[in-house]
DNA sequence: ATTCAGGTGCGAG
DNA sequence: CTCGCACCTGAA
């Protein structure tokens, strides 16, 4: 199959998309922008869907997002008055992205044209950094539903109340100090002295982890596999999912069935699966995973 | 009871 | 450098 050579102006567009600096409380978002696709796609554990209801905690706030058509209103929960900058909210869920420029590229791809219909909408967002990383550290060899619960022990036993209710993600330094015992009680398992590890890496200033939107893809993704209980694919992980790397093209055992029954026939490793994503699809790589993770876990591929 | 789950770090060849 | 294997532990 001929590779799909994108141009690099779809992946820069959204990587410097204008920060809007006036407060709104809502936002008019862009079809196919799709809020429930985008928070359950398996890129972010702590945000929960009820409906057209979204909630989540971000900068150590409680929110409330709910979707009316093609307008997100945000709601701060637990603070009377006052009203707070959203904008930082809006980029966190990408709401900026042009997907529709996106996902017309990623359409030239005979198995993405025909997927595209029951994944649309998909946008990848700009999560932090630290919660990322041992989100993903976390996520190895385990299942969701247990990820979602450790990452919410985490908060509970470390993190800082927040105003409208939860805690918020806990820092480096606190984890970095926690007992073993006490990290094993949040379900880590024998993840428990990567989370420290890492914890221990990013409050020593080890790795300068908030500096790799800056640093290129490959000298980032070392940076990162050189940390405790993070190898290849939660590198790819945080890359993608908080530093904007959208080159990055995370294989886990879905994306790597889904890839050799669609494209290939056969077996493949992981690091070639990965390096045949970025030459077929640029800069938008990790927007084609995202689609090809969703569509294999609906069961279409 | 047995199996499975969004990989990683190991040692061996 | 590639390959095979063990691994905490809750939920089905």
């Amino acid at each position: 199959m001929a590779p799909i050579l994108l141009p690099s102006d779809v992946g820069e567009i959204w990587r410097r998309a204008p920060q809007r600096r006036h407060r709104v409380a809502s936002i008019r978002v862009a079809p196919p922008y799709d809020l429930g696709r985008t928070l359950e796609c398996g890129q972010v554990f702590r945000w929960t869907l009820h409906g057209d209801e979204a909630v989540g905690t971000f900068r150590g706030r409680r929110w409330t997002v709910r979707r009316d058509g093609n307008l997100l209103r945000a709601h701060l929960d637990g603070v009377a008055s006052g009203r707070r900058q959203v904008a930082p909210l809006w980029r966190h869920l990408a709401t900026d992205a042009p997907l529709s420029l996106i996902e017309e590229r990623l359409a030239r791809d005979p198995v993405l044209r025909r997927i595209l219909p029951h994944t649309t909408g998909i946008a990848i967002m700009r999560q932090d950094p630290w919660e990322c990383l041992v989100s993903f550290v976390i996520s190895a060899f385990n299942n969701i539903p247990k990820i979602r619960q450790s990452v919410e022990q985490l908060c509970r036993r470390f993190g800082e109340p927040v105003p409208g209710g939860g805690y918020a993600f806990p820092t480096a330094a606190r984890l970095a100090e926690a007992r073993p015992p006490a990290l094993r009680a949040c379900l880590l398992g024998y993840r428990a002295p990567y989370v420290r590890g890492v914890a221990r890496a990013v409050a020593d200033r080890m790795v300068g982890l908030s500096r790799l939107a800056a640093v290129p893809y490959e000298a980032a993704r070392e940076a990162l596999v050189a940390l405790p209980g993070v190898g290849e694919k939660v590198a790819d992980c945080v890359l993608l999912f908080s530093h904007g790397h959208t080159e990055a093209f995370p294989v886990d055992v879905w994306i790597q069935r889904a890839v050799e029954e669609a494209y290939f026939r056969g077996r493949r490793t992981p690091g070639a699966i990965r390096e045949w994503a970025r030459d077929q699809f640029g800069p938008l790589a990790g927007y084609a995973n995202q689609h090809l993770f969703l569509a294999a876990r609906s069961g279409l591929i």
